[in-house]
DNA sequence: CGGTATCCTTCGAGATACTG
DNA sequence: CAGTATCTCGAAGGATACCG
């Protein structure tokens, strides 16, 4: 599962092999890179982070927090006051993703409206 | 729809003028950046992407290329022939995002390993 | 060659209720 | 507080057949 170029040298691969499926695909859902750029401001616990990522459900935010920590993204702390309290921090990995990532978001920042006025044009001209 | 800092200040939305959820969703998608790197060697007709990447099917590869015309990403030039020829070509746009992505994916490329090995660490610890 | 149209399965993700 | 366990629904995407 590979793609080629003209000539048929693979440019990369899609399987479960591939640095852009693993990373990409990964961050790509929905809720992620909300949570990653969260965390970029420093540690947090998780009914914070449920708060600030408005619309996020328990269920998948701690269903995200697990996948990044996975990942090596996050580093996750207990402690054991009661009531408990659990803090998500970004390790040094995360740190790197979350750099690496802020270059495409700006992007999308400053292109953004270019891109809305094309999807208006298109939706527009498709009409008749 | 808005995600928030500690301050309780918006830091971006979520919802439909998101400039994230606009652009890195829909690219997160499972064919987009693929299509993406091959047309950035140079404009390709359908036929030909379709075998350069393996796996995709022809209705992926439609509707995907049919969403990155939407967004203003890639020129659509359907030559009268017979039999016809249609070629895929990036706009300066569509460009701008390859680069702007190629950040994102050398960082994928460069720390995939240490992913791989941390999500194994991970499931091995979560077995017991 | 370059598509559409349709069917069907899988999976992401919201809602809700319960727990240490 | 910080989760887990189910249930459910809609969307994503593969397979297949047909079309200009």
């Amino acid at each position: 599962m590979v793609a080629k170029n003209k000539q048929g040298k693979r440019i990369f691969l899609q399987n479960e092999d591939c640095p852009i499926r693993n990373v990409v695909a990964q961050i790509g859902d929905k809720w992620s890179i909300l949570i990653l750029f969260c965390l970029v401001e420093g540690p947090d616990r998780f009914n914070s982070l449920k708060s600030r990522i408005e619309g996020i459900s328990q269920r998948m935010l701690t269903q995200t927090l697990r996948d990044m920590e996975r990942d090596g993204y996050v580093e996750r702390t207990v402690y054991p006051e009661v009531p408990v309290k659990v803090e998500y921090e970004l390790t040094a990995l995360g740190k790197g993703l979350a750099k690496s990532v802020w270059g495409l978001v700006s992007w999308a920042e400053t292109n953004h409206e270019e891109i809305r006025k094309s999807r208006q044009s298109y939706d527009q001209n498709s009409q008749g």
